[in-house]
RNA sequence: GCGCGGUUAGCUCAGUGGUAGAGCAUUCCGUUGACAUCGGAAAGGCCGUAGGUUCGAUCCCUACACCGCGCACCA
């Protein structure tokens, strides 16, 4: 028996030493691959970049697994394969993070000085960095640490400013008073995309407004209201005039309230009639921005009433509102109220805190001439998305796209390159930090913005960051990359972000095809949580089933873009799986060990054993070309297990045993012959199935091979099977 | 309200215009050398419902039902 295929598999003792072979070779970094790959083409993935804030979790295996399965196969293939690793610095994510670590320790960032904060945030994500690239590479990520990137890098920061500059110097980048998303608690604006919208049931008041009857689900900000609004064809309404002025009473006393005709208004909705609050309402504000009619804060940046409320000043809004219907009762305002109406409000997508709507001056990326660029390069075909019913939901988001706010309240970040003048509102775009630029307008020191960027505004840069755009040589080597490989949660958040930069500054697609994955859920396909206690640990699964299965197991029936269920079974069969190749591997050692080299004659039998094999491996190329490794994997096991093993090794048994024969009428050489057809065929099938499985099973694949080329070449970068 | 996806074996999921597939689970049988992390066999499905197209539909079309997900300025 061979000595080094030990029964059975050992993952544990194996997976260490192969990654570390592997990267000690330097094949990882496709400028070193031999000849053969360099008269190649390139084939590059850009990683997205996990998170430096905590531990992998099942989704980080999952798309590991399948960007290693194309790195892998495309390597094996002859293409000089690139799959570039990064670290993301996650900015309000990652913040968040921490300031729950702040909590615990009784401490909060808003005692802090930022540069404090900064720093510590610094140190935890650091350490965060190389415990995630630590877990990159238990999972057997052959990807290019030479050229990792960590979206904090000095030549990132100073990238990602660049590209304001010009956005800013092409107009494609404004300073707006918009009405923003605020999160009262993180004490931060957050884009659209970092929002969730839930219903709620709320009750609906109807209060008496002069000759009017008005709806709304906000009493509390109705203190300033001065504007009575409704459909200019509202036909319930058409006595009043727009602009007309109307005395009554409110809420503090006497107001002169202004009527206003507006389209926005929904003649279904409530009476027809309502009043706006321009502050702290995004329709209210843009009837306001139509009529030009001014509006003021109600609620401070903490969510508390402002001096307007009277005596309800200072008082939190959640608590406000009984009080101001009381107070409005108490005034026989109050019509009636519907106790059964939902509506949607808008929560912090991190700490789920009801979102204020705020006017607040920020940054903002002009959108619609960016997406028109998306969509074009949509209509010319040059980006498909798998599954391709993705693409209709990126074309909805590009058509309907809104401007970006991109200033974020967080020192986490990378910080905006822009001066302000605290007197007039004047702002200033200046990359040299030792400028101290004066206000044009009034001649005035400026303050240096204190903002930082929105995460993804630099990782929707990362295809050409991670190239050194715009003169290294990876940006004119290896881009525009190949395929980028998500969750499809991420199609109209970090997609078309990463496809408009790219089209913007580079003029082309940064990579021509979008391969969407799934969600991992728990083995009755439920969504994994930490309040359900069905959370699966990837290293928890690696240390007791190996990588290779864990990794296996996602792979086998997951069809792009569907969720998953995962399960220990599957993982734990798919364990059984490699262990079944070892066994394989040592009983064809066994057998073979006295001839390798190509014998005289092969048997009809063999040769058409052989040409199934060759069958096989057409079929579950097609696959992989197709980009269905689900099937591919699938294929490959039912080969090796149920072809190879269970048919195949058996009826070859008798042939292979020394003075026994399946041609007993032959003479002695005739066996011989007979054996070592046999010793050729299985050779060849094991050395096939091992290529085959690699991309999927790099580890036990490559360490079979190590035995049976005896460590002088290795697998992974052998060439794939030719059908 | 709008959009997207799903509905196939007990479970998790593949798949195809021409008699339905895998893994796991179940039942039965089988262990002297590759492997019990095994082998052999069996059982199990009017492919969500109703129409339509077709010689023929689980597959294509329409409607509906249910499940999941996403979006939304409904005061």
């Amino acid at each position: 028996m061979n000595e080094k295929l030990t029964k059975p598999y050992d993952p544990k003792e194996t997976e260490g030493r192969i990654y570390k072979m592997w990267e000690k070779s330097g094949f990882f970094n496709p400028d070193n691959l031999p000849e053969r790959h360099q008269l190649g083409k390139p084939f590059v993935i850009v990683m997205p970049p996990p998170n430096a804030n905590g531990d992998l979790h099942a989704g980080h295996s999952l798309f590991i697994t399948l960007e290693d399965i194309f790195t892998r196969y495309y390597r094996m293939k002859g293409y000089r394969a690139l799959w570039i690793p990064g670290a993301d610095h996650a900015g309000f994510e990652t913040q968040v993070v921490y300031e729950k670590q702040l909590e615990k320790e009784g401490r909060s960032r808003f005692n802090m000085e930022p540069e404090d904060l900064y720093r510590e945030i610094l140190d935890f994500t650091l350490a965060n960095k190389s415990n995630m690239e630590r877990q990159v590479r238990e999972m057997g990520a052959s990807c290019d640490w030479s050229r990792e990137k960590f979206t904090l890098d000095a030549d990132v920061v100073a990238e990602v400013q660049r590209t304001f500059k010009k956005m800013y110097d092409d107009g494609l980048i404004y300073r707006g008073l918009r009405i923003i998303n605020w999160c009262p608690k993180h004490q931060t604006s957050l884009s659209d995309v970092e929002t969730v919208s839930e219903e709620q049931r709320t009750p609906f008041y109807y209060f008496k407004y002069g000759p009017f009857e008005i709806g709304t689900t906000r009493p509390e900000t109705k203190f300033g209201d001065k504007y009575v609004t409704m459909h200019p064809d509202d036909v319930r309404y058409k006595d009043y005039q727009h602009g007309q002025k109307i005395l009554l009473e409110w809420i503090n006393g006497p107001v002169e309230a202004t009527v206003i005709k507006d389209e926005a208004n929904d003649m279904e909705m409530g009476t027809g009639v309502m009043t706006i609050t321009p502050y702290h309402s995004q329709v209210d504000f843009e009837i306001a921005e139509r009529h030009n009619l001014d509006g003021e804060q109600i609620i401070d940046w903490r969510g508390r009433l402002l001096p307007i409320a009277g005596e309800l000043a200072g008082m939190k809004i959640g608590d406000a509102r009984e009080k101001i219907v009381d107070k409005l009762r108490s005034k026989a305002l109050v019509t009636r109220v519907d106790e059964n109406y939902t509506n949607v409000v808008k929560k912090c997508y991190k700490c789920n805190t009801v979102i204020e709507p705020q006017v607040k001056e920020q940054w903002f990326v002009k959108m619609k001439p960016l997406a028109e660029l998306a969509i074009a390069a949509l209509d010319k075909k040059e980006l498909t998305f798998i599954p391709d019913h993705q693409e209709k939901v990126f074309r909805y988001w590009m058509e309907n796209s809104i401007d970006w706010n991109i200033s974020r309240q967080i020192v986490w970040g990378i910080p905006i390159p822009a001066w302000l003048c605290d007197d007039c509102g004047t702002s200033h775009v200046e990359l040299d930090i030792a400028a101290t630029p004066k206000c044009s307008k009034c001649d005035k020191a400026m303050r240096r913005d204190a903002d930082t960027f929105d995460t993804w505004f630099s990782s929707g840069q990362w295809p050409l960051l991670v190239t050194n755009y715009p003169d290294g040589q990876d940006f004119g080597t290896y881009y525009p990359t190949d395929i980028m490989e998500t969750g499809h949660d991420l199609v109209f958040k970090w997609v078309p972000r990463m496809v408009i930069f790219g089209l913007y500054l580079s003029k082309r697609v940064p990579f021509h095809t979008v391969y969407m994955h799934g969600l991992v859920n728990d083995a009755q396909g439920r969504k994994m949580s930490k309040s359900k206690g069905n959370v699966i640990s990837p290293s928890q699964l690696t240390d007791k089933f190996g990588t290779d299965a864990l990794r296996m197991a996602l792979v086998i029936g997951n069809t792009p873009g569907t969720d998953l269920a995962l399960s220990e079974d599957k993982v734990k069969g798919q364990k059984h799986f490699a262990n079944k190749l070892w066994n394989i591997a040592r009983f064809v050692l066994d057998n073979s060990a006295e001839e390798t080299a190509k014998p005289r004659s092969i048997t009809p039998g063999d040769e058409a054993i052989l040409k199934n094999l060759r069958a096989a491996v057409e079929s579950i190329t097609a696959h992989m070309d197709n980009n269905r490794f689900y099937l591919a994997a699938e294929e490959i096991y039912h080969y090796i297990w149920h072809e190879f093993a269970d048919k195949i090794i058996e009826e070859m048994k008798p042939r292979l045993r020394e003075g026994d024969s399946a041609s007993p009428g032959g003479s002695a050489e005739d066996r011989v012959d007979n054996r070592q057809s046999a010793q050729y065929t299985l050779r060849v099938i094991l050395e096939t199935s091992v290529k085959l499985l690699h991309p999927f099973m790099p580890f036990v694949t490559e360490e079979i091979w190590q035995i049976l080329r005896e460590g002088k070449s290795l697998l992974m970068v052998e060439p794939w099977p030719q059908s």
